[in-house]
DNA sequence: CGTAAATTTGATACGTTTCAACCCTCGTGG
DNA sequence: CCACGAGGGTTGAAACGTATCAAATTTACG
């Protein structure tokens, strides 16, 4: 609708899409990459609590971090006092590229929960990506991966109803982890709803309703420790959720 | 509100933040990153109409382009058919970053209008840049700010209303332009209001009826020659309406 | 020119926000 | 030990902004 161009076989684009986003694309086990990173260049390590920042906007830039546990959110601020929650990074996620372009830091990236980075220096790591194009390849990988994990928030926050949103947070949250080699069945939200919230583009009451809306439908189950703590039953019916969210009108699309 | 840390001095943060804001961060003229590009590794040129794609979702990446003249828009699709404007690119912009992870696009480029990129290869700019830090500064340079660039769109669809996202958008486009050496004081839209709709998070007749306000209370007028043509009557008292669509509640942090 | 697409504008419907009250947990200090 | 307060979470009712639906008008284009 959007595209005026004539184009080919939009079934079929839309068929290898479906097949791209469900097989996952991380290229290389994280581990690996860390390991080559630590071997190719000095890496300082650094442990966080909550609340700790890495670094913070208007900081002079000159080191790139990887983490290596724990979870840590960008945030970005306007010149008046606005702030958004523009990523959630895991574990081989990296932080600070939004600092390369001005030589300073764009956002604050602030520790969930405790947590270790692993930093470098950009201008070694680029010098180590000069002799080694694997490094290189899992530099930009990274960005790239980034990029594109935003656009796709800003594509769920702009396309779907608050209730869907949350669940493809959920989703997405425990196919982070999974990715990763953890338990993805018990997520532990380390943030508050204010700042899911603030990440899905709602106020923390909506947060608060779709997932007690959630949970009455089955799809969720809190954990008995508290409501941060909770269980994905299923994360294909999760998925099934989000388009029933959208009442089938752009699932006609789909069917031939 | 969000951070529980605590921090040094947030008045000092922000007034930072405001400088840095105001002034443009774009490194060096885009015409000699044009050239230095050109002189180190092979480049096509290719020329577009309205509606063609640069590239599109699913396609082997091989190469990155440079936009040397037009407007290209960068469509995210999700599977079920949901379509997302993520990024409007003008001269000097890069196409194809969302590729280098997975070694697919990620999205459709499409020319809006008339214009020509500048093909690289991958490979070949990568060796490039093994030979050549300058270039390898600004090719990552040009990710930075995309990246900051797509979390500022973030922030404004977040946080703003619709009218005064509709005058941001406005506003970014005449600086997008002045940046490049062009006129800003007449914009011509090469979008539908539906694009532009889709792009801020809202609807076209939403977008319409913004527009429509901001005419009347003198910010914009439209050109004789139609409503996809516009003049900004006042840059800054288009971005002083930004604030007051917020109502000063957090002008507040910034007075002082 | 005539037809389809794009735009504007109004009336109404809907989803999310706002405001408010209440509950729970946890850490602190009398 | 328990009272207390602060921060986080839930839930309801009303207000608000945007979406939806519909109609009329303008513009683009073969």
């Amino acid at each position: 609708m959007l595209n005026t161009a004539t184009q080919a076989s939009s079934a079929a684009r839309l068929a290898a899409l479906q097949e791209s986003s469900s097989q996952q694309a991380s290229s290389r086990p994280i581990a690996e990459a860390l390991k080559l990173i630590e071997a190719a260049v000095p890496v300082t390590r650094r442990l966080l609590h909550a609340g700790d920042k890495v670094y913070e906007v208007g900081e002079r830039f000159h080191n790139l971090h990887i983490v290596h546990s724990g979870l840590f959110k960008l945030v970005n601020l306007a010149a008046d006092g606005r702030e958004q929650v523009v990523g959630l990074q895991f574990k081989g996620d990296w932080l600070g590229f939004d600092g390369i372009a001005a030589g300073r830091y764009n956002c604050d990236a602030i520790a969930m929960d405790i947590g270790e980075v692993w930093t470098v220096a950009y201008d070694a790591l680029l010098q180590a990506c000069a002799r080694n194009p694997v490094l290189m390849t899992l530099l930009h990988g990274a960005m790239s991966r980034e990029m594109t994990r935003d656009r796709d928030a800003l594509l769920s926050i702009c396309t779907l109803p608050a209730d869907a949103r949350v669940a493809e947070f959920l989703h997405n949250w425990a196919r982070s982890l999974s990715d990763r080699g953890m338990r993805a069945d018990q997520i532990m939200l380390r943030l508050t709803r204010a700042e899911i919230g603030n990440y899905l583009g709602m106020k923390l009451e909506t947060v608060s309703r779709a997932l007690s809306r959630l949970a009455k439908d089955g799809l969720i189950r809190f954990s008995d420790s508290g409501r941060r703590e909770l269980a994905i039953t299923n994360a294909q019916v999760l998925e099934a959720f989000v388009q029933r969210c959208l009442g089938a009108d752009e699932a006609v699309l789909n069917c031939h």
